[in-house]
DNA sequence: TTAAAAACAGGTATAAATACCTGTTCCGCA
DNA sequence: TGCGGAACAGGTATTTATACCTGTTTTTAA
């Protein structure tokens, strides 16, 4: 990967220590110009408006301290710039490697996403990513996605041996359909459509529809999209 | 970025033209080995269980032929080296940029996402970044995780207000505790928690529990993970 | 600082789902 | 080729959920 022209980068950092030192390791490299920095995750737009030269690529602490009670915090600060400046590329930093915050933040614009003991090498790939490709996403921050999307490899594999009528009508169940309502649409008996809900019950280990439907989900019988 | 040792690539394409050009273009950088090919998704797996020298990074092309009648596309590759060898990184090619093609691929286990008229600068940073990083997700990949990830973010705007009280309740119920043992738990009357359900219903326009886990899943109130 | 709204608690019928059965048919396999 | 197992269809009690109410308390906003 080749760095094109210089990157503009902006900074919104709590820790002073830590916002000097990425600026720092920053500037040791040619093409990277620090050119906006704040403190704190309300200032950040406003500041922006005063502001001639316009980060390219804004680093985001996910972990800002909210000001006063009113929350504001990386994930706001995210939303905001994913609105304001559709064009800017936000790269989060954060000591967090929960994949809750990962997926969060990702889902509400984040471009990418950095732990915060990454080495420098990391966050020189990682900008260089975000500027020129438009997104960075390493293993573990792809790992954390596919995993709240519901990645369902290994459960594919266990699956029990629903049948094809069974399949048909945990379908229909989770279209909200009632026994009845499903008896009518495929011309057999209520008795028959409770029989075999029964059978999924026992089949997939549930207590009641609200497992029929879980499994469902967890098992791409239906999808929730 | 910087390219490390060598890397061993195998394609999956069935187009003989498209295959042999892109084995010349990888064959033109130094550190890329092509030691693995196949036209279809059905000789993969058993050609891998010959071979000695397995491939790092597996390209594979979304639109492989269905052989005879039984499916075995791109997707169904791509889950069976998920499955058989977990340290193989899967770079999807494919002429489509369809959304739902992207997620469901990376949803299943690939590491990164390529359309096929890309450039062979973008071929080369895929397979680097999938290899040294695990996973290689450009703009538009990350664009239509977003957007499949998104329509949650706008239910949860559209979210009605669900009392803590009311949202204890689902979450009870999501885990397939009946009104009676949900009662005990809390201490408060069958019937009382009958009203919270019915309650819940009307606000989240279900018809009945069925509605209210998909509800409950769908607006991150349970994680089906 | 009160009206209004919403949360919370509970009640009564009724509808629906669940537990537990029987019998038939169809298919793989030894 | 006929045996075992599973899919499919249906039936009977019983339990559970749903529809539709009333009243009290707590929040919200004008």
């Amino acid at each position: 990967m080749e760095t094109t022209s210089a990157i503009n980068i902006g900074i919104v950092e709590d820790q002073v220590l830590f916002r000097e030192g990425v600026k720092a390791i920053l500037n040791n490299w040619d093409n990277f110009n620090v050119v906006f920095e704040s403190a704190d995750g309300h200032s950040v737009i406003e500041k922006l408006g005063k502001t001639t030269v316009l980060p390219d690529v804004m680093l985001v602490d996910l972990s800002l301290p909210p000001k006063d009670r009113k929350e504001f915090s990386g994930l706001h600060v995210t939303l905001a710039l994913a609105e304001l400046y559709p064009d800017m590329k936000v790269l989060i930093l954060s000591v967090h490697d929960d994949e809750n915050f990962i997926t969060e933040l990702v889902k509400h614009g984040a471009h990418g996403y950095l732990v915060k003991d990454s080495d420098p090498q990391e966050l020189h790939d990682a900008i260089v990513s975000v500027h020129t490709l438009g997104s960075y996403i390493n293993a573990r921050t792809l790992k954390a996605i596919q995993s709240s999307m519901g990645r369902k490899v290994k459960a594919k594999k266990l699956l029990v041996n629903i049948s094809p009528r069974e399949e048909e009508i945990l379908r229909l169940t989770c279209q909200q359909l009632t026994a009845e309502e499903i008896a009518e649409k495929l011309f057999i008996s209520v008795k028959t459509v409770n029989g075999h809900r029964n059978n999924l019950l026992i089949k997939t280990g549930s207590r009641n529809v609200t497992g029929l439907v879980i499994y469902a989900i967890k098992n791409d019988i239906v999808s929730i999209i």
